[in-house]
DNA sequence: CCATTTGGTTGCCCGAAGCAACGATCAGAT
DNA sequence: ATCTGATCGTTGCTTCGGGCAACCAAATGG
């Protein structure tokens, strides 16, 4: 059975629960999502805004990269990311080199600058979850990061 | 030792490590919210804008409740609520009618029609679900189920 | 009876994202 | 070798969601 003829068999009861509580609880933290990450950023950085962070996570973990794969990873058009690309050049936090291989791309990476600043905010945020997460048993922790991934690579392979 | 002593002290390199994974998850779910939560409710009711549809289920499980409980329960601002609502009173999905112990309050209910396109709108949710996570066993779909209500929970005593 | 607080609405602004159009470049077919 | 189509990136325009501040009406407390 594929997992297209899964997707169309009718659920049991048991499955319809477990899928209604995720959806349930995957409405409730994508509503707050806005919110929820601009706490996040504020106290961070001022300078560095939110959705920056984000875009600078990426680029230090699969640099040299080229702005579409940027956007085709946060599945937002190129409109999108070029601007704030620009942003971030401007503060000097990355640099865009042409592509030695294609001169019609620009390629992405971290500055010294941009790299320490990333530090910075990482922390920071991982302050704020370890507030958060504090009663939490580091084992249920490390389960939250995992099912998250698991979770998020399931929207890898969608291109709009 | 309290909460807060223990956000305080030092992690381990284990703790470290699982709050960076959660941290880095949470990033990039934060940062793909707009779009799939776009994605999940474009194709479910075009008329329904994706922002109406976490207020409806809100009110669906708590009414008859006022809009400054809801603007609240979502950490957005009164006016925020008070535009969208507007909006689903004028397409009949809700009713505002004073409340009897409170002249300056309103009391928000479902009416038939708005109970109506919830449930059309939560099991076209539920198919995207069950479509992303066709891949997963029932149990862990349950789990993520769970994980995703305990963060959730968490943020629950946030006002601003 | 007046002052302060609270619930809700509206005006104005901002940031993020999409769409469309454009210039520049690459790649394949003739 | 050139022409055609596809791709990379940028910019202008628009939309939408949300915050802030001002405001009104009603409640609460002295």
């Amino acid at each position: 059975m594929t997992e297209a003829d899964i997707a169309l068999r009718p659920p049991t009861v048991g499955e319809h629960e477990a899928y209604c509580a995720v959806e349930r609880q995957l409405a409730i933290l994508l509503r707050r999502a806005r919110t929820f990450s601009a706490g996040m950023g504020r106290k961070v950085h001022p300078e560095l805004d939110p959705g920056a962070y984000g875009l600078l996570v990426r680029i230090d973990q699969s640099s040299p990269m080229r702005s579409s794969d940027l956007a085709a990873y946060l599945r937002v058009g190129r409109a999108t990311i070029s601007r704030q690309l620009k942003v971030l050049e401007e503060l000097g936090l990355i640099s865009r080199s042409p592509d030695p291989e294609d001169g019609r791309a620009h390629l992405l990476a971290l500055t010294a600058e941009g790299r320490r600043r990333l530090d910075d905010a990482r922390s920071a945020r991982e302050g704020q979850l370890r507030t958060l997460l504090a009663a939490w048993p580091e084992e249920d922790v490390r389960l939250l990061g995992r099912m998250l991934e698991r979770f998020n690579m399931l929207t890898e392979g969608m291109h709009p």
